[in-house]
RNA sequence: GUCCACGUAGCUCAGCUGGAUAGAGCAUACGCCUUCUAAGCGUACGGUCGGGGGUUCGAGUCCCUCCGUGGACGCCA
């Protein structure tokens, strides 16, 4: 909450006391602000939720509050009471434009709030194998987490970003067999791929470049050494790759985190013992199961078969209790949509484990879907035919493929465009906050913007407008880090450039007769610039200074 | 079949964890550049919030049910 609102809302507390000698529970009280501003600056439906506890008509009481309310409210110049119960008030302009000062004295800070109190919380995101390319759902939870976590930072979180490497187990195998079988093939050798190896083309260029280094030493040897250096060299140059892409996509990870890695601490091993020993498990048919259906799954599942090895669910359990180990109080992950079904077994392991049930929130990311030229292209990284992000971002640019893809909530399904996307960059809607910025920057190479005292002559109402929506930000930003949605970012920022717009086009702001309005004004429009860049830059986009 | 999401304007989507007359963009029609960036502004058109019940002062939002779409239901990862 704002200046304003804290004290709106520490007057309406008050006054509900006085009134009717109730003490208001936090969150009794709740301030919005109208959607039609002419039911004035901010409202509370106070008086409705007080009419059960009292036992009153909300006129009534609405009438008694309001009594109150206008002989010791400072900020606002009119209060209303309208419709069912509502109280509106209408804030004072001077009180608004004092948001300028506090945008401009905060620069890159404006926004920053303290609404996560240092929780450490730890997002896992994208941890595609290491096994090809990645692909439009992995851009797509990729500019999500990214996001997610910038918001958290900015709230006061104590966020970690990490990648969960699967470089463990039969993917890995495939990977070094159809590198192997890549190798012999760019030889002139007969070597066919396995059933379910690597088909992309990625894994032809990463033979290619192993090939360059060793050239023909692996062609003679054994075929299981040369499996097993092919995939210990597959894995690495492939997990390079990912590295080099989410960079080019402005994604950075603070931590990355191997299977392998926990595998070797013998985490996974600790882990089962822990379980059998807590008596979560049970043998059957040679295998041994976790009871997880005592812990909300609809069936139990395996964790190590009969054959011995443990199932994917094992060391992925070990990783999570690690992350615990490590003093992370919140797990937030972000599934693809095929993942939904390992929610609950997760979750009961988390449980089981004794963890508080709630510590792990799991976000589905829906399916991208491609459409190009109304064909839907079907993407599978076995078929090589998938689009890359690499490939995206080469082709429509990294600004407009993250706000593409964070503007959307996440657990809908997606139809991604590419056709459209292509031809129609210019519409796209994160030009349009580009172009804002730009245009605030090269009314301020004009005539740069000072700080000033007062800012009594901003009220027209596209000035209060812009005054207002700039005062919400850090309500925003710390709503949407709360509720991991960065899509509100995105909401914010096509307001605010909306505002701006419309403002710049009922308004020349340098005007020499009117020296006083100008600074006043060029004020704001530094204020307006302040709160999109950091929007943006919330988002991972960048803020142009021209067009 | 069972479980989980989703269904809002012709299209793509918002809708602040129950609030006042459901909002943008695109598309369509019409205005606005001798004036700080027209990648812009303004006006109009467009809705049974999938259907039906329920909960309450009040439902797009919560509950039930049906329909539709997608996904998950391996000793795969």
């Amino acid at each position: 909450m704002n200046n304003i609102e804290v004290a709106l809302k520490n007057n309406i507390e008050k006054a509900v006391m006085e009134c009717f000698n109730i003490t208001p529970e936090p969150g009794l009280v709740m301030i919005e602000i109208p959607k039609d501003n002419s039911n004035g600056d901010y409202s509370t439906n106070i008086a409705m939720r007080l009419a059960k506890v009292v036992r009153s008509n909300p006129q009534v009481i609405a009438k008694a509050l309001v009594e109150k309310l206008e002989s010791n409210l400072e900020n606002a110049d009119k209060i209303e009471i309208a419709g069912p119960g509502f109280i509106n008030f209408w804030i004072k302009k001077s009180e608004l434009a004092g948001v300028i000062n506090t945008v401009i004295d905060a620069g890159d800070d404006y926004g920053k709030n303290n609404s996560g109190n240092g929780l450490k919380i730890l997002v896992e995101y994208v941890s595609a194998n290491p096994t090809g390319a990645l692909h439009l759902g992995h851009a797509r939870g990729a500019a999500w987490g990214d996001s997610i976590c910038r918001l958290l930072k900015k709230s006061g979180y104590d966020c970690l970003r990490e990648y969960y490497i699967n470089d463990a187990g039969h993917q890995i195998d495939m990977l070094g067999e159809s590198v192997y079988a890549r190798y012999l093939q760019s030889f002139g050798m007969e070597a066919a791929l396995p059933e379910d190896g690597y088909h992309g083309a990625d894994v032809i260029e990463i033979t290619e470049e192993i090939k360059k280094d060793v050239g023909d030493k692996y062609l003679n040897c054994p075929k299981e050494e040369a499996v097993k250096f092919f995939r210990e060299e597959g894995k690495k140059r492939e997990l390079n790759r990912i590295k080099n892409d989410l960079k080019y996509y402005r994604c950075e990870f603070d931590s990355w985190i191997s299977e392998q890695k926990i595998v070797d601490e013998n985490r996974v091993n600790l882990v089962m013992d822990k379980m059998v020993e807590m008596g979560l498990t049970y043998e059957k048919d040679g295998a041994i199961w976790f009871k997880s259906t005592e812990y909300g799954d609809d069936k139990d599942r395996v964790l190590k078969k009969s054959d011995g090895y443990y199932t994917y669910l094992t060391p992925d359990i070990a990783n999570h209790v690690y992350k615990f180990e490590r003093g992370y109080e919140k797990l937030v992950n972000l599934w693809g949509a095929d993942h939904h079904g390992y929610i609950a077994r997760m979750k009961a392991a988390i449980e089981a484990m004794g963890y508080g049930k709630d510590a792990l929130e799991v976000d589905i990311i829906q399916m991208v879907r491609l459409v190009e030229n109304g064909e839907e292209v079907k993407m599978s990284k076995r078929t090589g035919n998938a689009i890359t992000i690499r490939e995206l971002v080469d082709d429509i640019g990294v600004d407009s493929a993250r706000y593409f893809f964070v503007s959307r909530a996440v657990d809908t399904h997606m139809d991604f465009d590419l056709s459209l996307a292509r031809s129609q960059s210019n519409e796209n809607p994160v030009y349009y906050a580009q172009y804002a910025y730009a245009r605030i920057c090269s009314i301020l190479r004009t005539k740069p913007a000072q700080r000033l005292d007062h800012y009594d002559l901003l009220t027209s109402e596209k000035e209060v407008d812009l005054l207002k929506h700039i005062n919400e930000f850090v309500n925003v930003v710390s709503e949407a880090a709360l509720t991991r949605s960065p899509n509100k970012i995105c909401n914010y920022i096509q307001k605010l450039a909306q505002y701006f717009h419309s403002f710049y086009g009922a308004h020349k702001i340098i005007d020499d007769s009117q020296p006083e309005l100008t600074a006043q004004r060029l004020a704001l429009l530094e204020a307006t610039r302040i709160t999109l860049k950091n929007a943006l830059d919330l988002i991972g986009v960048s803020a142009p200074e021209k067009m």
